[in-house]
DNA sequence: CGTGTAGTTGACGGAATTCAACTTACGTGG
DNA sequence: CCACGTAAGTTGAATTCCGTCAACTACACG
């Protein structure tokens, strides 16, 4: 977990992203975040924690993208979800964690003790409907990676899109940090499927791929349509 | 988790002492679930809330069973979990139901109001405890559930079949309430391939189909080999 | 006994996987 | 700077799996 990885180091960051901060953590709070954590760094493929490792910490990413994974008996491999910048994860209601998390690309988190955080709480309403909200996101995500799994590959991988874009939301145009392996883990497809669903998108005028991991939305009403 | 510490899933302790609360095994608390609230009746295929209605109540199961569902606008339907009698429904973190629920059979629950057991919460922390922790099982479903959805027909529902086995715990014969498009719903699938895959399963001799909703588990380790 | 609902089965077509070849991007060392 | 090696991504052809459409059976209820 936390130990068999990389430099310790960069505090200067500490307070460069301390007003970065997501739209949906109130800013005051947020702070407390990193007032309270020790920032550490990952790098690329790294793992954060492990499954069923006890979940002792929470993180709050400050650069880079990280998933969670789980791998089955029989080797495949499931993605439970992308983070990026100002989300928190590694948040677990039980003692373990169900997933691991890895590094996607170099990544820089801020670290806090679980116990610390749930002390607080205690005593802290305002923390505590923190957590709650928190975990009411993560029960919303989870609903939602639902309904993309039942779906064709055309809709998971335009659905998929639409979710990165909502997120990173640069204009039109996304830069992906992660592979298509991860991608296809993601959305239960494989490479390949995932490949050609993107060029048929292309083809179709839907999307623009100037590189392989850059996505240009051309037309979001054609993929909200897939998306049914 | 709380499977057997706690009281709100234990129907039996109705009678138990409500005001005096052992300190280690707080018995006198899952009563007032049933203390607080009032019982209900649905009949078969009632609608017990709808998406987007307030979530105003939580529900626990008596008797019967119940689905929780979202209809995609393009018709299909995603069913999010089946309940069991002893099982709390209609929990949310936000303020508003996710998904609708119905009564897959006639079905009675005993229904309190949210905000009487967050105040409940707010003043004794074991209470709010045991929100955690079934908001905590949810999780755990919805990931399982997840599980499910990237792997095959045979798999998802071989899957299916032990999880309401290890729920309805009859020794080895399942009763299931539900419907085969209740199951295809669930499992991202259509009735016909449940159909067809239980009939292959019986073949194999994994399972025993002495009428449709009735279901042996013939062998275990041949459907948890396919279940991977 | 007929009618309606639930479930099964068959034939067929389409969508996604598999296996394989090939292209592209990228870093490293000669 | 180029040649080479590796990892990531794309594309093609064959196959498998699942969905669709349709017919048929089983069963409950009036």
């Amino acid at each position: 977990m936390l130990s068999h990885t990389t430099n310790f180091s960069d505090t200067t960051n500490f307070s460069r992203n301390a007003r970065f901060v997501p739209p949906a953590i109130p800013r005051g709070r947020a702070d407390s975040f990193e007032m309270m954590g020790t920032s550490m760094s990952f790098a690329r493929n790294a793992e954060i924690y492990g499954e069923n490792e006890p979940a002792e910490y929470l993180y709050k990413l400050v650069s880079g993208t990280v998933r969670t994974s789980k791998i089955l008996n029989d080797g495949r491999r499931q993605i439970g979800a992308f983070y990026l910048p100002g989300d928190i994860f590694g948040f677990e209601v039980s003692t373990e964690h169900g997933l691991s998390a890895e590094a996607i690309t170099d990544a820089k988190v801020i670290v806090v003790k679980r116990s610390a955080v749930e002390a607080l709480a205690a005593r802290d309403s305002d923390i505590a409907r923190q957590l709650w909200a928190m975990t009411g996101r993560e029960l919303q995500r989870m609903q939602e990676h639902i309904l993309l799994l039942i779906k064709s590959a055309q809709e998971r991988v335009a659905g998929f899109l639409l979710e990165m874009a909502a997120r990173i939301k640069s204009s039109n145009e996304v830069e992906l940090p992660m592979s298509r392996q991860d991608i296809a883990d993601y959305l239960g497809l494989t490479i390949e499927t995932v490949s050609r669903t993107l060029t048929t998108l292309e083809n179709s005028a839907a999307i623009a791929l100037p590189s392989s991991r850059r996505i240009v939305l051309r037309n979001r009403a054609a993929l909200r349509r897939l998306n049914a």
